[in-house]
DNA sequence: CAACCTTTCCTATCACTAATAGGCATCCTA
DNA sequence: TAGGATGCCTATTAGTGATAGGAAAGGTTG
């Protein structure tokens, strides 16, 4: 089951996670694509275990870093994990973050760890200095947008990306509450 | 042929913008499914027009918009304009400004309407002290973050969007020329 | 040992999708 | 009035996800 989750993935960043076949999908894994039925029963489901298959490989890349010292460096060591995450597989950052399948919600249990990978970030943001989650929410969409406009307009580059530590800083000086500008 | 895209972008806001069915739509407009081939040579022509009259709809829109004055309070008109623009129509937000057809790019000839909307703003941006290109590209990239994040989370509502105005401020106080911050 | 049950996979089929082939009118124009 | 283009049709194709029902294998239990 989890080689086929695999392979999924490998036909959704040849062919976009909307073009992805079961019959293709069986074909790879030595199957006919009505077996793929035993395994999940529809190709929501297996969407869903994309998800969640996902979302595992993102925390297991989140918690491998090194996040002592410095509370702002942390963030900036985190969000350019998630960044790097995001842009060097765009059929995954599309299932993961956007909802490109119509009709596509991802079931509880998957939604819990996409869950626990944002409460991570927010709890980064919130002891550097972002206290309020119109803040933090605020952040989170800037960033998006900026793996969004690198993965749409300059894929593989970094025109936009770069700026993420610069914007990061802009960000975290503005709505520091001791330091707000006048 | 105005009144299928029509047609289309009402079922698109129903089914969205991946579930839409050229045997629905015909249907819609009292004609057969091959029918639409004497219109569009494919659904990927379809979508082009649609993705031609999206940003109509979307020029006409900012073209009615006063924007004398302030440059910065200009910035903001127009910026609201676009976010309203964005959030009242997901299905047509996602066509306009995501990719999400497999396979689907926009033709040269309608792409340019897009590049003319993109033009608009980095006009008024320069105009508001936005010198750079990197700058420009980093604001809208913002802004769509934004977009993105209240059709996802909050459809409907203004939890995102409401905070347009404050991050044009910062953004705009941040990379202003002469201001800039030690 | 033998009966059963579950698991895994198959073939065949269904309704639906976009797309193509070819025919039949209608209408405008030379 | 003939030719040609236009608009729409029916019929069909290959491909999609999903379902029905059966065959074979393995394990468990009487």
């Amino acid at each position: 089951m989890a080689s086929i989750v695999a392979t999924a993935w490998e036909l959704a960043r040849a062919h976009g996670i909307g073009g992805l076949s079961l019959h293709a999908l069986a074909r790879e894994v030595g199957l006919r694509q009505p077996s793929l039925y035993t395994y999940f029963d529809s190709k929501h489901a297996l969407y869903d275990a994309m998800f969640a298959d996902g979302n595992r490989q993102l925390l297991e890349r989140l918690d491998a870093l090194e996040l002592l010292g410095d509370r702002r460096e942390a963030v900036k060591v985190f969000m350019r994990a998630f960044v790097n995450f995001a842009v060097e597989d765009p059929a995954r950052n599309q299932l993961l973050f956007q909802r490109p399948i119509p009709g596509f919600e991802p079931s509880a249990e998957s939604y819990e760890r996409a869950q626990v990978v944002l409460s991570r970030a927010v709890d980064l943001l919130r002891a550097a200095g972002l206290e309020s989650q119109t803040d933090v929410d605020c952040f989170v969409a800037m960033v998006a947008g900026l793996i969004d406009a690198q993965i749409s307009n300059d894929p593989g580059g970094d025109r936009w990306t770069r700026h993420l530590d610069r914007l990061t800083d802009m960000y975290l000086d503005e709505f520091k509450p001791r330091r707000r500008r006048q």
